[in-house]
DNA sequence: ACCACTATTGACAGCGCTACCAAGCGATTG
DNA sequence: CAATCGCTTGGTAGCGCTGTCAATAGTGGT
C-alpha cells in the first residue's frame, strides 16, 4: 500500500455524489456545467455539496482537465499608480468569475517578461494578460503558439498577437502638444522619466509634431532612465531651464513629473500658467485639485484592465470579441496651468 | 480505456528520469530536496532536466502532495498607495524563492476577507499574509485551526494568530500630534477619510493625547467614510474651518489628505505653517518635495511587505523567528509645513 | 569478520478529479 | 414495429507527481 489513506474528514467529489445518489461523474459534470443534468439530479446534487461543505480541489481538477482557471497578468510595476488603476479594473472584472488572478511583475524587463511567460504557460492559464506591445521574438512567437486567449493592454497597434486594448500615446502626446501650441507656447519641453516604451512613444509623438510645427530642438528635451518621482520632476525642470531658459512650456510624460515641475516653479517663484505653462499624462486624480488645477491627459486605465479581462473571459469562453483591437482614446483635460488665453 | 493518451513531445518527470538513467522518484527528489541524492545522480538529473526543457507540472506536484507552493495574501485596496509598497516589498521577497503569491482584495470588507480566506485554504496554501487585527471571529477560529504559517501585517497589537508585523498606529499618530504641541498648535484638526481600522486606531490616538492635553474638542474632528482622495482633504478642510475656525494645526490620517489641505490653503490664502500647520500620515515620495515641504509620520512599508513575506518563507521552511511580533516603527519626519519655531 | 547504523535509491499505490466512450431511455420516424 | 435520434448517465482509466516503506550500499566500531 501507498500511503495512509485520505483523512475521513475530507469531503470529496465521491462523497457529495453518494449523498446525492448519482455517479460521480455526473457530480462533477453538475460543477462544471449544471445545464447538462436533469432538474431533479441538479437539485439533488446541490444540496448534497451544500450540506457536506464540498469545495472542489483545484489541484485534482487541473491534472486532470489539463487546464486551470488561472487568468495570467503580466505588468511592468507594482508602483506605478498606472498599473494599480488598470490592476483593479483586471481584479473587478475576474472576481464574481470562476476565474482568479495570477500577477507577476516584469520590472520593466522584456527579458524577465520572458521567462515569466515560460512559467505560465507551463502551468497551462487559461487565459493571458501582458503589458504592451514591445515584447521579445522569443515571447512572441510563445505567445503566438499558444492556444489561450492573450490580451495586450495599454496600447494600441498593428499586428496584435491576439486581442489588443489600449490607445496611442504618440497621438494622445500630440494632442497635448497642440493645445499647448493653441495657447500660444513655441518652446515646449519635455520631460520623461523612466524610458518605457509608452513613454518612448510619447516621446515621438512629441518630436512629431514639433518638427513639423519647426519648433524641435534637442535642449528642449530632458530624459532620464531613473524610476519617476514628484521629486524628480522639479530636478528634471533645473535641468531643462539650464538647457533652454526660454522654456515657456513643459509636457510631462506623467503626472508626477508634473506635480514636482509646479512645485518647482513655486520655489523659483515662476508663474503657472503666465510664465511656464504645464501639461501632464494620466490625469491621476490630483491633477484637478493642485493649485493652480494641472492640464493632462486622461487615460482610462481603469476602464483597460476591466474589459482586457472581460475579453479574455469573453474569448476563453468561446465568445470571441468582434474586434479584437479596442481603442478607448484619452481626453486633454484643460486646466488651468495651461490655459494662458481665457 | 479512458483516454487518449498523452502527448508524445510531453516532457514528464519519469522522461527526465529515463534520460537520467535513475528512478522517477529519484529525480523528484532533485527538485525538492538535492541534497539528498549522491553528488553523480544528481548532476545526472540536472542536465538531463535541462536538456529536456523540464518544467514541474505543479497540479500534479500539488495532488500528490497535499501541499502547494503558494503564499496567499489578502489586502484591502489595490488602489492605495500604502499597500502597494507593502506588495511590492511581498513580490521581492518571494520573487527568487521556489513560492508564488496569491493575491486577494478585500475590498475593507471582513465579511469579503472571510469569503476569502475560506477560498485560500480549500486550497491549502504553504503559508498566509493577512492585512491588520480586525478579522471576523470565525476569521480567526479558521486561522488558528489551520497548519501553515500567517503573518498579520500592518499592526502590532496583543494576541497574533500567529506572527505579526508593523506598527502601532496610535503611538504614531500621538506623536505626530506631540510634534504639533511642540511648535505651539492647540487648537489641532483631526482629518480621516475611509475609517478603516488602521485609521480608526490612530484616531484614538488622537483623542487621547488631545484629552491627556485637555485641548480634546470634537469640532475638531472632520471624517468621511468616502475613499480617501487629494481633493477630499480640500473638502475636509472646508468642513473642519466652518466647524472650528480658529483652528491652527491638522492632522491628516493620510498623504493624500495633507496634500488636498496644502492646496486648499493656498486657495484660501491660508499661509502654511504660519496660520496652519500640517501634518500628513505615511510619507509618501511627494511630501518631501511639496511646497512648503509637508510633514508626515514616515512607515516602513516596503519592509513591512518585504520581512512578512520572508518571515512566512522562513517559518513555511521550518525556520521559525525567534520573536513572533515584530514592531517596525515609525519616525516622524518634521518638515516646513508644521515647523512654527525655526 | 560481524553488526548496528546511516546514506541512497527504488517500488508501489494512490492524490481527487475528469476525458472518453458507451449504454440506457424515451421519443420520433419511415 | 424496428430503426434512429438526442439526451442523460455511468464505467474505466488515467492526469504527473510524491509519501511511505523497504531494500541496498557503504561506514566505522569492536
Amino acid at each position: 500500500m501507498g500511503r495512509k489513506r485520505t483523512k475521513p474528514g475530507k469531503i470529496r467529489l465521491t462523497e457529495v455524489a453518494e449523498l446525492a445518489g448519482v455517479s460521480p461523474i455526473t457530480a462533477s459534470r453538475f460543477f462544471r456545467n449544471p445545464e447538462a443534468l436533469s432538474l431533479t439530479k441538479r437539485v439533488r446534487v446541490e444540496s448534497a455539496a451544500k450540506e457536506l461543505g464540498y469545495v472542489p480541489n483545484l489541484a485534482a481538477r487541473a491534472l486532470a482537465s489539463q487546464r486551470t482557471e488561472v487568468i495570467g497578468v503580466l505588468i511592468p510595476s507594482l508602483t506605478n499608480n498606472v498599473f494599480s488603476d488598470v490592476l483593479r479594473g483586471i481584479y473587478d472584472a475576474v472576481d464574481g468569475s470562476r476565474y482568479s488572478v495570477q500577477l507577476a511583475n516584469t520590472r520593466y524587463s522584456i527579458l524577465q517578461e520572458e521567462k515569466l511567460l515560460r512559467l505560465f504557460l507551463a502551468q497551462k492559464p487559461a487565459g493571458l494578460i501582458v503589458t504592451g506591445i514591445d515584447q521579445t521574438p522569443e515571447s512572441r512567437s510563445i505567445m503566438e503558439s499558444v492556444d489561450c486567449p492573450i490580451v495586450q493592454l495599454m496600447e494600441t497597434g498593428p499586428d496584435p498577437v491576439d486581442m489588443m486594448i489600449g490607445f496611442s500615446h504618440s497621438d494622445a502626446c500630440r494632442a497635448a502638444i497642440s493645445h499647448l501650441f493653441a495657447q500660444g507656447c513655441r518652446r515646449i519641453g519635455f520631460l520623461g522619466a523612466r524610458m518605457d516604451p509608452r513613454v518612448q512613444r510619447r516621446f515621438d509623438g512629441y518630436v512629431a509634431i514639433m518638427k513639423e510645427a519647426s519648433l524641435y530642438d534637442p535642449r528642449l528635451v530632458v530624459t532620464t532612465p531613473l524610476p519617476t518621482s514628484v521629486t524628480l520632476g522639479g530636478a528634471l525642470l533645473a535641468d531643462l531651464l539650464t538647457k533652454a531658459p526660454d522654456t515657456d512650456a513643459v509636457f510631462c510624460a506623467n503626472d508626477d513629473l508634473a506635480l514636482g515641475v509646479l512645485f518647482e516653479c513655486r520655489r523659483r517663484h515662476i508663474s503657472v500658467p503666465e510664465q511656464m505653462a504645464i501639461s501632464g499624462f494620466n490625469d491621476l486624480e490630483f491633477m484637478a485639485s493642485a493649485v493652480p488645477t494641472l492640464t493632462s491627459v486622461r487615460t482610462n486605465r481603469y476602464e483597460m484592465g476591466r474589459d482586457a479581462a472581460t475579453m479574455v473571459i469573453e474569448a476563453i469562453e468561446g465568445r470571441r470579441p468582434e474586434q479584437r483591437v479596442v481603442d478607448l482614446g484619452f481626453t486633454v483635460m484643460e486646466r488651468q496651468s495651461s490655459m494662458r488665453r481665457t
